[in-house]
DNA sequence: GTCGAATAGCTGCCGAAGCAGAAACTGTCG
DNA sequence: CGACAGTTTCTGCTTCGGCAGCTATTCGAC
């Protein structure tokens, strides 16, 4: 039995999480855009750089799901980053239907160089948070996406 | 002089709040997506229709930069709202480049009767949330876009 | 008042994402 | 073995957001 957070006569739009997610995600992709066009990005080839590099993702599939993105587009995208050497396709043996995914260390450099300004912006962004305050807001989004996740919250929306 | 909340050495995509800012906004549009369809709305005509309903925007130009969309994009939308007779245009009298938009008496019911499925939905995703805890994201959520908003944070990015 | 600049909204165009379906492959059950 | 369901990736089609350019209107300097 969740609490009752929000009610249907009080529900206001600017106040809501999901308005206020939208927000703070556009407005920060908004500033990592110019940064990321530097080195020759946009925003979706680079988050697909970074999950490679950290090992998230090791096919299409699993990166899919990860970044929530549709598989056509995505293999595009890698179509794009193996014409620029940054990244490599390899059939996997054990199974034929699966495409490995590996940064070339062309792809590893250039990501990897991408990161002081990264970090700095986000550490300017989050320039007014104390170590605390960043660490809350850390474990509330990952509790929230823990939700979602689990089918729960749409299971108990009434017809 | 802002903390060094990240470091480049330890950046890692799934930790960083860009990422599950995104994450928790993607698995939230989706869930509510569904419900929403139900009274024939996209997400995005329905976020315009609640904008309109709190009084957030009367005109086009504020809508824009409140939902941070594109104003060729949201004439189209506001087009079909128009179709459908739930939204009326009309010309400003004190600036007529302006054009005042409001619901119709059949929008604002028509929005009004998709709240309790929204806010049920809401309730059940914050299942696991106490009232500080949703107040403390909240909080914090309004905390980061104010910071991303005045341009603080793309002034400190190095060259 | 007049002229240039700025603003509000709309239209055409382009690129990217979403959807559906095909092709290649795997594993299971008879 | 062979039919069939399920996966993984890729390819066309459609839709939608973002950009540039246009018109109408307003503002400000002179």
């Amino acid at each position: 039995m969740p609490i009752q957070h929000y009610r249907t006569e009080t529900y206001r739009a600017r106040t809501s999480v999901g308005y206020l997610l939208k927000r703070a995600h556009s407005l920060l992709v908004d500033h990592l855009e110019p940064v990321l066009a530097t080195s020759g990005f946009t925003f979706t080839q680079w988050v697909v750089l970074m999950h490679l590099r950290d090992g998230l993702a090791l096919n299409a599939t699993v990166l899919c799901a990860q970044l929530r993105h549709d598989s056509g587009a995505l293999t595009r995208i890698i179509d794009q980053l193996e014409k620029r050497g940054l990244v490599s396709r390899e059939r996997s043996r054990q199974d034929r239907r699966s495409v490995r995914l590996h940064l070339t260390a062309a792809g590893r450099q250039t990501v990897d160089g991408t990161m002081p300004a990264v970090v700095a912006l986000m550490n300017a962004a989050l320039g007014g948070f104390s170590r605390t305050e960043l660490a809350d807001l850390t474990r509330l989004l990952i509790k929230l996406t823990g939700t979602l996740e689990n089918g729960s919250a749409a299971a108990r929306v009434p017809a």
